[in-house]
RNA sequence: GCGCCCUUAGCUCAGUUGGAUAGAGCGUCUGGCUACGAACCAGAAGGUCGGGAGUUCGAAUCUCUCAGGGCGCGCCA
């Protein structure tokens, strides 16, 4: 309702402009005073119009207050500073709407949002660099839901390219292990086989660098692996297939779930290229080119030289879709996946159950016609698309645009978004506390780009591990009261939304400087801090015997007034502004508002904890209004953390 | 060489379409537990928003330029 009290004074304002003035501006700049004393909205427009009208701004702001009568919902409005016209709200109006919880439920929208994200080769175990990602997607898939949208999540799975064959390599070259070996090797408990092949991928790079020569290994792991029907391929689908097993386990942990696991192979084996690359074809978006360097390869042209609209496409400005050889790149699949995900491409996947979560949900991989089930839900054909890569993968991502272009569907190209997000490094003193060894070099860097070629970086069930292991004795010394087993499960939520938030508070072009210090903290801009917020609020219940959704709404106008009743209402008008914040994130594909939010109205919760005692309050209207407030906080600031994929466990 | 991103307090970061006195957290110093438990609160110190120029009534935000840092630019994926 915060926002629909914008959207109204906003047109008050313009349809008195075309009224008085004759003016039509298309957009009215509304923001927030800088205190809460000051009004709810600011309108600063006078400042333009000073100039259109000739007259100075306050006296425009004086003029536009006099003339524009009252508006439902709003006590009045008022002229201040040099001209800006600052609105008030009816405080007990609104106060009543949030705490009866109206405008909750949000209006569905139509057609279907498809996010990709985590999308880890499934060679190695995942590392904190993949935690950004699947943190990052799966906020984003619960705010777009939150807004009404109707989402499908897939993770991409590439169990063909050479980081799985380079661990196929690692097996049969370097440890001579048949495909019974590593089964044996999957089945034993001990060693965690995702983590086996971080160490095996990180010696094979390093046999590698030792002989060149060992290259032709991958090569030859690479062919078998697209052709199919061999032992290395049925060694590679085994690998791949447990990984991606595990690293559902890993997400499991953090309650991030997936619709559907669309992999290489099939993209493959089904022909999606053939049918993506006639289309290219038809329309002219590549080309078969005859001379230079690139002869004998399919080409596209790149984005300086087709918006430059040059005749002569130099060597420079293209790009190989298809080899000299015949076989067919990485973007090139990409291209025939997108065309699949927007229903443009005329086929479809098999598919098969993969995995099924405790919830009931069930997880769909790609598979071929023959092994199909036929009761698969319709993925696909959707109108809108976010993929969740890193930054570094910018390039590739708008060569797949420029194809959609070239073809000729500008409106799905239009709503393809590459969520775009900065890596997790780590600082040169975490490094070296996993026992790598820096260079002169390295230590006067800000941050160290982790890798998982040179087995460098923080596995993702360490770092977890580590986090549950620091909450967990912070627990056992403050919940002497609860049983093992317990003080484990409230551990476990507060580390896994210690985790989250610690991934969400920084924006996504912002690269982290990853360091166990900052991430074990839980103090102040925290996730233990906010959900400690929560917990404090239902404490309050908890001991007075109320129920918080049974709490009542009351007419609490005479508690919002004054100085006492500003500080307050700042408390009111945050937890308002929620569902402003959900559209927010989602249009600007920034889900850090949301922490910036949640975090916002636990510190104004926080600050009216200390200063008011509710239980003993003897006057019972003003023990009711403050009851409404903890109540309309706690939830609103639960819902922000749920948005955020945070729990709140029931003791802190 | 070309393209994208970054530079704000000692450290780590916010600052959405240009708006009122540039904000947090951590760290430092000071103070506050009678259970609505302090994973908290209050207060203090700390800033030429990388440098310079421009546009504007108004610039951390837009433009140009210089400096510093990062990441991409393959018949890899």
């Amino acid at each position: 309702m915060y926002k629909q009290l914008q959207q109204r004074l906003s047109e008050h304002v313009r349809a008195f402009l075309r009224r008085q003035y004759a003016l039509d501006l298309p957009n009215i700049v509304i923001e927030q005073p800088p205190r809460v004393e000051l009004g709810e909205y600011a309108l600063p427009l006078t400042f333009e119009l000073a100039k259109k009208l000739r007259k100075a701004p306050r006296k425009i702001a004086e003029e536009i207050v006099a003339g524009l009568g009252p508006i439902d919902g709003f006590d009045k409005l008022e002229v201040a500073g040099a001209g800006y016209i600052n609105a008030r709200v009816d405080r007990a109006a609104l106060a009543r709407a949030l705490a009866e919880g109206q405008g909750m439920a949000p209006e569905s929208q139509p057609g279907k949002i498809l996010v990709e994200h985590t999308s880890i080769n499934p060679n190695k175990a995942a590392h904190i660099g993949h935690l950004r990602n699947a943190i990052l997607g799966d906020t984003f898939v619960r705010l777009l839901r939150a807004a009404g949208n109707n989402v499908d999540i897939q993770n991409y799975i590439d169990n063909t390219g050479v980081q799985v064959a380079d661990v196929v390599v690692g097996f049969t070259e370097l440890e001579k292990k048949s495909k019974a070996d590593v089964a044996a090797l999957i089945a034993a408990p001990k060693p965690r086989f995702d983590y086996y092949c971080w160490d095996l991928y990180a010696q094979v790079s390093h046999w590698y660098e030792q002989d060149k020569k060992n290259l032709e290994a991958r090569g030859r792991a690479l062919h078998a692996i697209e052709q199919g029907g061999n032992e290395l391929a049925e060694m590679a689908e085994l690998i791949s297939t447990s990984i991606i097993k595990l690293h559902l386990e890993t997400m499991e942990r953090l309650e991030i779930e997936y619709d559907f696991l669309p992999r290489e192979s099939e993209i493959l084996r089904l022909h999606f290229w053939e049918a993506a690359f006639q289309k290219l074809k038809d329309h002219g978006v590549l080309y078969y080119e005859t001379q230079g360097k690139n002869a004998g390869c399919w080409v596209m042209r790149r984005a300086k030289a087709a918006a430059a609209g040059a005749e002569e496409v130099s060597e420079e400005d293209q790009k190989v879709i298809v080899r000299s050889n015949g076989t067919v790149g990485y973007v090139g699949k990409d291209i025939a996946y997108h065309l699949w995900k927007f229903g443009l491409l005329g086929r479809d996947f098999g598919y098969r159950r993969f995995h099924r979560y405790p919830n009931g949900h069930q997880c769909w991989v790609s598979s071929d016609y023959e092994h199909g089930e036929a009761d698969h839900p319709h993925f696909g054909d959707v109108s809108a698309i976010y993929n969740v890569i890193d930054a570094r993968q910018a390039e590739a991502q708008n060569t797949v645009v420029e194809a959609l272009r070239g073809m000729g569907y500008n409106q799905q190209a239009g709503h393809y978004t590459h969520f775009s997000y900065e890596m997790v490094a780590l600082t040169p003193r975490c490094a070296q506390e996993l026992g790598y060894t820096l260079s002169e070099d390295e230590w006067g860097k800000s941050y160290i780009e982790v890798s998982g070629r040179r087995g460098f970086g923080v596995k993702a069930d360490d770092l977890m591990d580590a986090l549950i292991a620091s909450v967990r004795k912070e627990v056992d010394s403050r919940h002497s009261e609860l049983n093992g087993e317990e003080r484990q499960a409230v551990a476990r939520q507060i580390a896994m939304g210690a985790l989250r938030y610690f991934m969400l508070k920084f924006t996504k072009n912002s690269v982290i400087a990853f360091d166990f210090k900052d991430a074990l903290s839980f103090e102040g801009d925290t996730g233990p801090y906010a959900q400690y917020a929560v917990v404090r609020a239902s404490n309050i219940f908890r001991k007075a015997g109320v129920e918080p959704e049974q709490v009542k709404a009351g007419d609490f106008g005479k508690f919002l007034e004054g100085e006492a009743g500003n500080e307050i209402w700042e408390l009111w008008l945050t937890a308002a502004q929620t569902s402003q914040v959900i559209e927010q994130c989602i249009a600007t594909t920034e889900p850090a508002y949301a922490a910036k939010h949640a975090f916002q109205l636990a510190q104004l919760f926080n600050n009216f904890y200390h200063r008011h005692r509710i239980i003993g309050e003897p006057d019972q209207d003003r023990q009711a209004f403050l009851f409404a407030t903890a109540a309309v906080v706690r939830r609103e600031l639960t819902r922000v953390l749920a948005l955020m994929g945070i729990s709140v466990p029931p003791v802190m």
